[in-house]
DNA sequence: CTGCATCCTACTGGATACTG
DNA sequence: CAGTATCCAGTAGGATGCAG
């Protein structure tokens, strides 16, 4: 086995930005990646369209309000979503927020990994068995 | 926009595992995409095939001692990484590393994620430029 | 060479209560 | 409805030293 002559191609530009210790920016953003709800709220947004607070907090079962609004507010800080806020206060303040091109294609670059490891999901509980076999 | 049909093709399970609190496994998974050193172990095994516990560290640098065993153990108890200890005490002990099948998937489906940040760094330096326009 | 133990700091995720 | 303020536990990441 072996990487592709496509993923070959990378090379450069990813060895290069992996030991680039100064640019954290790049790994700040693919921390989204793994953080508890990023990829929900992308994901809720890029299939639902544009969705108030409110919406989401239905629709991210379990959440809550504080992680709401923060993860909100880090994905807003990196672009990935639009926030439009429509200055109205009666008979409710209304907020909304949707996806941004650029949170588009974070997303998509999401969807094959999460797919991926969803598939691979009893390759991943075998491993785990193995490592430990008594507990769990 | 919106996500393409076979993106759509994706919901169903997507769905589900996302509200799926219990089965942590999955996001414990994706965990070492956003993980400061997985996807660099996961490369460098990937492009060099088998490495011994040394020689990770040279190609990683920065990396701490510890965080290498740690990461590297991580990445054993979830199947992504093969571990072979030579048995050897004299003259040196002898363990190597080198991705599993499991690994090398999830190192493919980590890679265009990882060059699309790369590719659009630019557009997250001007999001978060615009979203604190004083500092930084 | 490989790896563990110790100690430390910062951040993540969360529970809860409060505000305009 | 949208959001902030407190407080808290757990973990990630790291510095350093020791061991087989």
């Amino acid at each position: 086995m072996q990487l592709s002559s496509q993923q070959i191609a990378s090379f450069a530009a990813i060895c290069e930005a992996l030991s680039d210790e100064d640019d954290s920016l790049k790994r700040e953003v693919l921390s989204h990646a793994g953080n508890r709800w990023s990829l929900g709220i992308l994901y809720i947004l890029g299939t639902q369209g544009t969705l108030r607070h409110a919406d989401l907090r239905r629709a991210m079962p379990g959440i809550t309000q504080r992680m709401l609004t923060r993860t909100l507010r880090q994905l807003e800080r990196d672009g990935l979503i639009g926030r439009f806020d429509h200055q109205q206060k009666f008979p409710h303040p209304r907020v909304d927020y949707s996806l941004t091109a650029l949170g588009e294609g974070m997303l998509m670059n999401m969807l094959p990994l999460w797919r991926w490891i969803i598939d691979n999901a009893g390759e991943f509980r075998a491993a785990r068995r193995r490592a430990m076999p008594t507990a769990e």
